[in-house]
DNA sequence: GCGCCGAGTTATCAAATGTTAGCGCACTGT
DNA sequence: ACAGTGCGCTAACATTTGATAACTCGGCGC
């Protein structure tokens, strides 16, 4: 069942038995959410993080005036909200983008994983720098690549790591979100965001229906998007 | 002389003797910088970490079409690549905005932190977790804020975290930064930057020249931006 | 003193992006 | 079958942002 945080934190150094059955004593509590559903509140103190078992989430914050920008999406394997741990007090939400089945880690245990089991810990502390480095290279595509460009980097990113723990169909991944939704991670307008998704279309790089995104030229992609995947860390060696 | 650092890491929770020796005895090998030169190469993989003690640095990406993007701004007391110690290789450059002083970390000694002292761990990691943290808001700030708000938000987060190492002079605080590099944190052409700092003088909030920022109503300021500082954790409490 | 140069500023025009409104289609519940 | 609804898509127009160029000013070397 924790086969996708094992593929996913086992791509940067190999996990032994224990450790695994550590994460597998650490993981407890499935629950279930709905599309639209709040995982995590934003203000709250959680006890536990959260892993995604199955579905699409993501964190966002909301403005003053209704704007909401989403600043990560999540994937079987994620965690969530990691980070919690330390950070303590959520200074955002996370929505389920699609039905998600999650599954706990309290605390208490994560702490005792840092007390008596340091690699483990680094791997935990790496998946969270992994995450960061997502974020700074969305804060690059957000300032200086055109909205095109930053779309399709998107799309590598999220076919390369939905790759990693095999939630690829060939050149194809199910992606459950409507226009609206991407415009707030991009940080666009909602018809803007039609004109970027059509312009990404025409170019034939990609097809995208039934929430399913197909891509037709990986190179070409590739190239608009500057795609680089250095930052994601995907090669193993000893951390 | 790793005043800041403690200042920096101890504003989340208290820092005993014994971990400020053992930082004390991480830190080692000064070095200097002078305004515009790498302090960490984009593509490298350093064997140490590094910590700043004077000076205004941040990491950057380059792209293709020459244009560049700040993820962001660091300070002393800041590791401006502490994550390159689990990250292995630097998939962006970390540049002296200002002549800096900096001090190294071996990441053979950094490890062996990870394995003997689990609570100082945890609060090098947090440290990593704030900066994602802030990378997140530069989202929201870069996606669904106007500019204006924009850079009012940057001058109140720079303004408190300066607070904490102690780098402020009443309301006022030293940005040795042009407004070309300014753009390239907004993600802004030079014009259009030069258009927003004229709104944010003109409402009055601030007032800017010799390279020193004073904020003269800090009420709305943090109002304009819409700060709220929850993210940046400052607050004591066991981790 | 003189001229060069970087930085800030402004003007003008072009391109990108937002706003508002409306249309059509697929899906849903009744 | 029917109306209601969410979503994708488009049009028309307004606003924001970028590109280019020019002007100023102060520092600096000669």
């Amino acid at each position: 069942m924790l086969e996708s945080l094992f593929l996913n934190l086992g791509q940067h150094d190999s996990l032994s038995d224990e450790e695994q059955s550590l994460l597998g004593n650490l993981m407890a509590g499935e629950r279930s959410f709905a599309a639209g559903q709040d995982i995590v509140a934003s203000g709250s103190r959680p006890a536990y993080s959260t892993l995604i078992l199955d579905g699409l989430a993501a964190r966002y914050k909301v403005l003053a005036d209704g704007g909401r920008q989403f600043t990560s999406l999540q994937i079987p394997g994620d965690f969530v909200d990691l980070y919690a741990f330390l950070l303590k007090t959520m200074d955002h939400g996370v929505i389920a983008l699609s039905p998600c089945r999650v599954i706990l880690a309290d605390h208490s245990k994560l702490r005792s994983i840092t007390e008596r089991a340091p690699h483990l810990t680094r791997l935990l502390w790496l998946d969270t720098l992994i995450d960061g480095a997502i974020h700074r290279e969305w804060i690059v595509a957000m300032g200086r690549r055109s909205k095109v460009s930053h779309l399709a980097h998107l799309f590598c990113e999220l076919f390369v790591r939905l790759q990693v723990v095999k939630r690829t169909n060939g050149t194809s991944f199910y992606l459950p979100v409507s226009q609206a939704e991407l415009a707030d991670v991009l940080g666009l307008s909602v018809v803007h965001m039609n004109r970027v998704i059509s312009a990404l279309r025409n170019s034939g790089v990609i097809a995208w229906a039934n929430h399913t995104v197909t891509i037709l030229d990986w190179q070409k992609l590739q190239q608009i998007a500057e795609f680089d995947p250095t930052y994601l860390s995907m090669t193993r060696e000893p951390r």
